[in-house]
DNA sequence: AATTTCCTACTGGTTTTCCGGTAGATGCGC
DNA sequence: GCGCATCTACCGGAAAACCAGTAGGAAATT
């Protein structure tokens, strides 16, 4: 698989980033470039046959969400190291990006030492971030600080149970409880989250860390 | 608000580990203990009064959920950076504690000089990590290779309208298409997760990063 | 050309949720 | 002791979801 030289593709819709890369990451001693690609397809392709220790992944390519691309390389090739790269730096999506599998974060802008500390610390099996990303997920997020409902001991445990897929009445006799008490509940949780049904409600659940 | 030391406040329930944070931090300097708590409702109060640079939080409290914690926390005094210890080292613990605006995540066995580093760098406004967590983050999940259904356009289509709370006859006159067909897809969804109903699915989805 | 997948649409029936109330018991804080 | 939040429980009815099928046409793949 991989020798001394870290084996490295990139994917990238930008043939000028794909470019500046490439002659930076060449010209890297201890570094190769095993592909460049423009489209997920494309980069696909190459891992069902190739291997890559390290991929530089632009999560805005236009036939792929990096969130799928991300979980398909992982699939196809679970032991390359996934390195996002980006233009936009919303927390939301850097946590999905890890939740995906990926290795590190990096915004495009990053300084070309910077990158390729970023790729060694992920050969070497580390999280790595470029500094910007670093101040961005440091600071309280909007999204963290939205008021999360002031939910009852009682509702919290009937939300987890209703997450599950119970119903009203597997949860009452879970519970011991009279299947109309936790219709209440039920109730009394969807007017909380200000949610008309249960799919918007667990979404949101979810999403604020609830879960 | 912090002079030229940094204020540092800990909870922990565990007298030992107090015990010798306290003594650790005191002695270094640049940095001074500000408060001590064995109980969330202690830490939360103090915050109420005053004044703390660096939280570091135990989130194995008996009293409350690190999770719930850190938001409490982050609402009191959003200025005020977290850093998370703990025992466990889950994946998904750790992606939710940022969620909820933690600037850093610890194993409790860390060395004393990586304990301070970290500290210095939350400080600095820089997200931290232990090198230990580091390592664990960087390894594909279980939860991230679960296998996500294949799921047709038209399904993703409906899979987030659903999310959002709309009916089966809502989303039928927003994609112009009859109730039945929209019926349809939403049981092959509920299929394709293996889910007895949308709470579950949309649990489901979420964690996996769908939406 | 043949096969598979996807999208569309339907029948008919059961279960569950959703909505709008009301209301007694308990425990906690002021 | 009084108020407030919580937990419990109920009614009746409308709306929506869930289940188990069938089926034709379009599009992509082989």
């Amino acid at each position: 698989m991989s020798g001394n030289t870290i084996q490295i593709a990139i994917v990238d819709d930008h043939p000028l980033i794909l470019e500046g890369l490439q002659k930076l990451l060449d010209n890297t001693p201890g570094m190769e470039i095993a592909g460049c690609f423009s489209t997920a397809a494309e980069c696909l392709d190459f891992l069902r046959t190739s291997y890559a220790d390290i991929l530089l992944l632009d999560i805005g390519l236009p036939d792929a969400s990096g969130l799928d691309l991300c979980r398909d390389v992982k699939t196809l090739s679970p032991s390359t190291r996934i390195l996002a790269l980006s233009n936009h730096s919303e927390r939301s999506m850097i946590l999905q990006m890890l939740q995906q599998g990926a290795s590190g974060y990096l915004l495009k802008n990053v300084a070309a030492d910077e990158l390729v500390r970023c790729i060694r610390e992920a050969h070497e099996g580390l999280l790595t971030f470029s500094k910007a990303i670093r101040e961005i997920m440091a600071k309280p997020s909007a999204s963290a600080l939205r008021e999360t409902p002031q939910l009852t001991r009682r509702e919290k445990e009937i939300l987890l149970l209703i997450a599950d897929g119970k119903t009203t009445a597997d949860i009452a006799s879970f519970l011991h409880l009279s299947p109309l008490t936790i219709e209440t509940h039920r109730k009394n949780l969807l007017q909380k989250f200000g949610t008309p049904n249960v799919a918007a409600m667990i979404k949101l659940a979810v999403q604020l860390g609830l879960m």
